[in-house]
RNA sequence: UCCCCGAUAGCUCAAUUGGUAGAGCGAGCGGCUGUUAACCGCUAGGUUGUAGGUUCGAGUCCUACUCGGGGAGCCA
């Protein structure tokens, strides 16, 4: 785009163009500093990269002591300029600046809610639609993005096929939680039937509707069709969860794999980590270094190191094992049978081993009906990835694909076997053996980056009491 | 939802056993300086989260509520 004559380019190429080229930056001013000398240095940033560009406007500029003199954090300006080497230290090249244009002043300096100085994440949330232009959001918004393409460019790369499964659904079986309804109903005077019950057949469907919970289903049936598939999409699950680790809108990555065990099941989920960790530390290096340096030193030697190891991978009976040989005092006693609670997982991946654990074959009785029985009848194909810091970012198995045991585990568990009809038609007609996971995608960027609470890596967080923006 | 902790200036925090609110940063003005977490001076800025209660007197003690943090459960 021209401007004035002069290109208008993204502060991140800005750095990488020749000193001497005339350039023009748009963006906006994160700080000022005045030298009597007769100039002022400008911090801009245009969210292109970690580092903002140091202007240098000299007060011969005509508006110098109209405007310039004026700016605040946050103020948005053009500036046209000439790219010239840095005679100060910390940075290589600055933009000497022939005209500065001011776009948008500060209404009020004085109460701007992100001004120059160190703010605490919990009240940056509170100012959630201000917070991006900080240097740690503004950071995490291009690791997510970069997360997100490096999924997509990971499973494409495989020859994976994206679905866009529902995010409605009507199947009340999906066991994994308390879901949000969906209702076009008057919910101060909701039609009733004979019985004085709700009557959801007068509803938009036709009967009870609730944002999802899981794609899981959904795609195992294209799973079933064109053999490698997966679904990346919002979640909601409407628990009453405070934690620092859950959201009640998520997005979730849910890869299925036809003719496929476990095992498989598990080194996919170990490729996919590895390829995003690498991608993430290559193509975003400036973030990462800021994050590493900021928020969680030793964050890249870690990434790296995850990189660049083999995944263990652990029966959960021998993790139990180890658990109860431990010397280590647990507030909750490990029993072969019961899951396993945080501090065990934690103890594991912290302090046992140090490193991520993929934990497999769990006992059936704590696991969902759709998990495939293995042979010693009491335990079943399911994995947990299990990470430092966060525990599980990654839950998956390796499905029931044999009718007769599939129904048997959805008679022992109570559920509605009528409205799994499609669901079971999998495995009456051409049944094969898959597998699949889920994987939190905040719960990725929580780990990529080092945040400590999941409500910072997401822009607009929700959670219970908390739908602001 | 349960347990523990917290809420004081725009932000981060102080304020002895209950005795009428202070600093730093930020902001405004001035000084100094190719500055970069700049530095120095001055100024402005507060019904102490909300609603009750105890007391001569409450930021401080009590109760309820709201919101936030840490941990737990649910999980991704």
């Amino acid at each position: 785009m021209k401007e004035s004559g002069v290109e208008w380019v993204q502060i991140k190429e800005a750095f990488k163009a020749k000193p001497g080229s005339r350039i023009s930056l748009k963006g906006w001013v994160r700080t000022r500093r005045d030298s009597k000398a007769g100039l002022s240095f400008i911090n801009l940033h245009d969210g292109t990269c970690q580092d903002p560009i140091q202007i240098v406007a000299l007060n011969d500029l005509p508006n110098y002591e109209s405007e310039i003199l004026h700016l605040n954090t946050g103020c948005s300006i053009e500036v046209d300029g000439e790219l010239v080497e840095s005679q100060g230290k910390g940075q290589s090249v600055e933009l000497r600046a022939s005209e500065i244009r001011v776009v948008g002043m500060v209404e009020d300096p004085d109460t701007y809610p992100v001004s120059a100085k160190r703010h605490s994440f919990e009240y940056l949330r509170e100012v959630a639609h201000l917070r991006p232009r900080t240097n740690t959001f503004g950071a995490i918004a291009r690791v997510r993005h970069a997360l997100s393409m490096a999924v997509h460019r990971f499973f494409d790369e495989r020859e994976f096929y994206y679905v866009h499964t529902p995010i409605i659904t009507a199947n009340d079986c999906e066991g994994a939680g308390q879901m949000f309804r969906v209702s076009t109903l008057d919910a101060l005077n909701p039609p009733r039937t004979e019985a004085g019950e709700v009557d959801f057949e007068q509803d938009f469907f036709g009967k009870e509707a609730h944002l999802t919970v899981s794609g899981q289903l959904n795609v195992e049936t294209y799973c079933c069709a064109l053999s490698r598939v997966y679904t990346f999409g919002p979640t909601f699950r409407a628990e009453n969860s405070n934690t620092s680790r859950h959201l009640a809108e998520f997005w979730m990555i849910e890869p299925e794999i036809a003719f496929a065990d476990l095992a498989d099941d598990a080194r996919l989920a170990e490729d996919m980590l590895k390829y995003v960790f690498k991608d993430l530390l290559d193509r975003r290096a400036d973030d990462m270094a800021f994050f590493d340096k900021r928020i969680k030193p030793g964050l890249i030697d870690t990434l790296t190191h995850i990189v660049e190891s083999p995944f263990l991978r652990l029966p959960y009976t021998e993790a139990v094992d180890i658990l109860q040989k431990s010397s280590k005092k647990f507030e909750y006693k490990v029993e072969w049978g019961t899951d396993l609670q945080s501090e065990h997982e934690r103890f594991l991946t912290e302090e046992h081993f140090k490193q991520p654990v993929i934990l497999t074959d769990y006992p059936k009785g704590i696991k969902a009906f759709y998990m495939r029985l293995n042979d010693d009848e009491k335990t079943v194909a399911a994995m947990d990835v299990l990470v430092p810091g966060i525990g599980e970012i990654i839950g998956g198995s390796q499905r029931e694909e044999r009718l007769d045991v599939l129904d048997q585990r959805i008679d022992e568990m109570g559920l509605p076997k009528d409205e799994y009809w499609w669901y079971r038609d999998l495995r009456r007609y051409g049944t094969v053996p898959h597998a699949g996971f889920g994987l939190g995608f905040e719960r990725l960027v929580q780990f990529s980056t080092g945040m400590a609470n999941i409500r910072d890596v997401i822009p607009f967080p929700r959670a219970p009491k908390q739908a602001e923006f």
